[in-house]
DNA sequence: TTGAAAGCGTTACCAC
DNA sequence: GTGGTAACGCTTTCAA
């Protein structure tokens, strides 16, 4: 019972399918690896014979062989945000797309987790994205140092990263806002040290300055629906008639909260989220919300990843993409003012 | 340059523990395949080389030998999904725990691509998890001949699955209908060839009729947000008090047109959803939803697939969850007659 | 308890 | 253009 007993039910390997075309086992893994380099003839005759058999040839082997393993590692806080759902999905794809495989890692938010997982998957894949990576940067360099990485919607100083910056987008609103006659304006903050929460709330601050727009700030708070669904009576009662959230989630809870106390959206209240994840579009009514391109995130890592890792010698790179306001239902006109 | 080179950036081998700690390769191995082979001194000294180096076994090279990848192949219909994202997390969590990996693929709904998945994967996992195959009997008993599956979410005959009907739960949702006074209600049906949609018909018909209930049946559709929101003026039109949606998505649709129109819910028109996703959560008012416990499927079928690979010899087995109603906001009494 | 050596299924280099 | 052969980095008998 040898490994060429064609008989059994396990897989054919390479030996298996050279003997059945009269060739020898370099041939066939060439026919695979370099097509081109085998004689038209005799390649048909070997694939017609690993057609027949069933073969594949195991990338187990062959990444041992190579050196490489044709597989990721995707990193993410949590796959059931749809936040992440959706880089995931678009990593899963474009990799697919380039005969890579996906390796992925749910760290439920656990930032130690993230650094083991990171080392465990070091050394199986060609390359590491690291999703809205919470290590320090410690740990992050030592984890760079391993395996090339790439990071995700956090921008880090030497690592190659992509970027989606809410700035554009929450600035936007900031405008949309002003423009509607508001004039006070709730800003709830996300989680203490995000790095996204801080980015966001400058880009606010800074834009409402601007446009010499009052803002009260609440939070930081746990990016939740509960949160926002509490900040929304305190906003009220300082009298802004605008809420922009961190995220989408905590806009939910404050139209959640606003509906609950019969505070019409948008005609008393307007509220902005950000991320315009599957959330805002099936909220009532619609969510205005700051758009990230995070299809074109995940698919950009991607092929930042490829790219490095074929030319090693580039340096790292930031990649920036835009974001934008997508103007919904929840957002309209400042009410008149009951002096 | 060999090897054994330990100065240079490359990843200590085997080999470098063991010349760092004076023992044999194969004793580095024992030490992390079976530890209590070797006696306690011998294995600290070479604990201590490994970490001292930042040694780790390659899970290549180990699969390659050990015949056995410590992988579990994942495929998905959508994670962007919520539904999905949910079982994904689950999975996920319960792998790593057993200290498995998980690859990752997402087929975009496209049944063609889930059978090409599932061979291209066969090769290098251990097992696969299907995920609500789309995929029809033949290719999938191709499928299953070629490496262990657990079918989730959708029972195949001979195939080991773990399934949570959404029956027990719709059975609750129309008696709690019933119980409030409801007399007719809507359902609304999901994709053509879904079997989840047709099982979710055929428990409301079920219990309905017991009941005496009167229902008019929408769809099949596909289950998107657009269709409950297109759904819901037929339903109102036909008279009934009370819409039963496909799934949570769906019923959001319905929740946003009813809004949009001035009908109030649960006053006028009550809404029960299903899956009890996120967005059944944070939905205004909250939606009355089935809750199929997503979190167990993903870890039974973890725990199945595991059980089968250390005991080949089991025979497939069925596994069946409960899904209950979670009564929220969307539901309440029926409205008077206004005769 | 430990070491030596033979694989595991490929790829890649070097002859032919 | 094709075949032999040595890796790749581990696990695993089999001896010592």
């Amino acid at each position: 019972m040898r490994s060429n007993d064609r008989s059994s039910g396990a897989a054919p390997g390479a030996e298996d399918v050279a003997e059945a075309a009269g060739v020898s086992p370099s041939t066939v893994s060439r026919c695979f690896a370099s097509p081109h380099q085998v004689r038209p003839e005799t390649r048909a005759r070997v694939l017609a014979a690993a057609e027949r058999l069933g073969y594949r040839p195991s990338r187990i082997a062959r990444s041992l062989a190579e050196g490489r393993t044709r597989t990721l590692g995707l990193i993410v806080p949590d796959i059931a945000n749809p936040f992440f759902a959706v880089i995931v999905k678009a990593v899963q794809a474009r990799a697919r797309r380039k005969d890579y495989a996906v390796f992925l890692a749910d760290t439920d938010e656990h930032p130690d987790d993230e650094y083991e997982l990171a080392l465990t998957l070091a050394r199986q894949v060609d390359g590491l994205l690291l999703v809205a990576p919470r290590m320090d940067g410690a740990r992050l360099g030592e984890v760079v140092r391993q395996v090339p990485s790439v990071a995700v919607n956090r921008s880090v100083s030497g690592v190659p990263s992509v970027v989606a910056p809410s700035e554009d987008g929450l600035r936007q609103a900031v405008a949309h806002l002003h423009a509607l006659g508001h004039r006070h304006l709730a800003l709830i903050l996300g989680a203490r040290n995000s790095w996204s929460s801080e980015q966001r709330g400058h880009a606010v601050r800074y834009a409402a300055e601007q446009l010499e727009l009052k803002v009260t700030e609440f939070g930081p708070h746990e990016p939740k629906f509960h949160t926002g669904a509490q900040v929304a009576d305190l906003a009220l009662a300082a009298g802004a008639t605008a809420i922009v959230a961190h995220n989408d989630l905590m806009a939910l809870g404050v139209l959640s909260r606003l509906a609950e106390r019969g505070v019409r959206v948008p005609d008393d209240v307007s509220v902005v989220g950000a991320d315009d994840t599957l959330l805002a579009t099936t909220a009532t009514p619609a969510l205005t919300s700051v758009r990230i391109p995070l299809d074109a995130l995940g698919e950009r890592a991607v092929d930042l990843m490829l790219r490095r890792l074929d030319d090693p010698s580039r340096v790292p790179e930031e990649l920036l993409l835009d974001s934008e306001l997508i103007v919904r239902r929840s957002t309209g006109p400042a009410p008149r003012k009951e002096s």
